[in-house]
DNA sequence: ATGAAGGTTGCAGAGATTGCAACACTCCAG
DNA sequence: CTGGAGTGTTGCAATCTCTGCAACCTTCAT
């Protein structure tokens, strides 16, 4: 819609395949080197690019403080964390917290499995979006023509025999874990991880985000996992209850209306 | 040096402090509605920021995933991330990996305590810059000007009663961390908790890092954690050889050119 | 020294951006 | 049901910003 600011924005993600020079951007945006070099002047001076030592330019540490505020602002993530930490007191695996945000999924919260073996993951990072059992409980909860879109224009890897192999299958899925409200992934990202996950809802019903808990075979198997289904269940219940305001938040600054 | 794009990139901090609608996003900005609003479709398109239900707008989920990949391209981080693992398998406490950026420092790595009591800090946070062990490396590191031009812009919070009180005293204590090689934080930023940090260096012997063992009282004294030096030391000289290539690194993949 | 490669600046023309005003929409009160 | 306030949205013309160019500068390697 704006074309400079587009130019400008569209050096981000340029950026973040890794440091490039003033010449390399510029032909990349397809625009006069001066052009380029204006562009990443503004950027940082907003501190949202560095120019190393080099002279190459890469994406800035204000890029990361931000980020890190934007999460600290999501509230679901502040009201779900001590839940998130008992459930891992408890059952001792990792716990992840994820939501859905224009055609994405990200985790924005993890507690680490007690276990020597974790799996990798990390917050900030996109989910595997056509496998995840959070991803299924977030797209089974839009309304089905976009779920239908979405579905066309998602990619199918093959992480493993059991990943989701195209959008029909993908479908399918989704409206199984809508009617049954919680959904698994066995072994559909990674050969011998499965989880749990369980949706959290806001005061209207809709899904404002997903956890799960996830565990490798070595540890327990998936039959073992699936015990585990009512905790997550109510974990998620009890966050959601706190979330829509139904119950009495323990203790909490005042927002500020 | 871009007025629009300058404009636009004003609204992220605006909008880390929380959801905004756009009339005040309009104000803030000091433009029209409709500029505002453009402005806004174009961050929104680039996924940079949300609007959510109520049809505020807030920072989005792009965002979060750019500054992951920022710091995944950080190869400092990538390196010292094995050895930060090895230091917590052998002392057990906290360990975290900082890098100095336009004046700001910031954490980029941690390695959780495996003792109960954790303290808090999160990647990507900004660390208390006066008083952290590794912030007074990587200041101590810069040039004389620099350096003093730097603590006089600074604030000197007291953290607590040992914080750096004011820039000299600041200076001083940069002066001392230079010619020791290293640093300390004992109860400057909490009162229970001391850490002890070492520099990280490139070829060229400029600090481009520096990584820190934090612990509480209740599990270490503060000479406790003082006979880790050497241990912390020796880690942070095997990261800074292999960052310069003095060591043939294990297995890498291939850079592209 | 000399040349090449990349970065930087002033300038005039081109074109994108701006603010305005009118319009659409939602929500609420009468 | 109707009217009105509060917001968000769009078309348009004037203008001000941005663009690309070309010349210049710096650095580095030969």
């Amino acid at each position: 819609m704006s074309q400079t600011v587009d130019r400008a924005l569209s050096i981000l993600p340029l950026l973040a395949e890794g440091p490039a020079d003033l010449g390399q951007v510029a032909e990349r945006l397809d625009v006069h080197k001066s052009t380029a070099l204006r562009l990443l002047r503004t950027l940082h001076e907003h501190g949202l690019v560095y120019r190393q030592s080099d002279q190459r330019y890469r994406l800035g540490a204000r890029l990361i403080a931000l980020a890190q505020e934007a999460m600290e602002n999501l509230d679901i993530r502040e009201i779900a964390h001590p839940h998130l930490v008992r459930l891992n007191e408890q059952c001792g695996h990792t716990v992840h917290l994820a939501v859905y945000e224009e055609n994405e999924v990200l985790y924005i919260d993890k507690v680490e499995s007690r276990y020597p073996v974790r799996m990798y993951s990390r917050i900030g990072k996109p989910v595997a979006i056509t496998v995840a059992g959070v991803a299924k409980l977030l797209l089974a909860d839009l309304p089905e023509a976009e779920r239908r879109v979405l579905a066309d224009k998602l990619d199918y890897p093959m992480y493993t025999a059991r990943s989701t192999p195209n959008a029909p299958a993908f479908l399918r899925e989704l409206e199984k874990v809508r009617e049954q409200g919680w959904a698994t992934d066995l072994g559909g990202h990674e050969e011998s991880i499965n989880c749990v996950a369980a949706p959290i809802r806001g005061a209207d019903g809709r899904v404002v985000a997903a956890m799960s808990v996830s565990a490798p075979n070595v540890v327990v198997t998936a039959d073992e996992l699936l015990t585990l289904l009512p905790l997550v269940r109510r974990t998620a219940d009890a966050i959601s209850g706190e979330y829509s305001g139904r119950t009495p938040v323990p203790s909490s600054k005042d927002p500020h209306d």
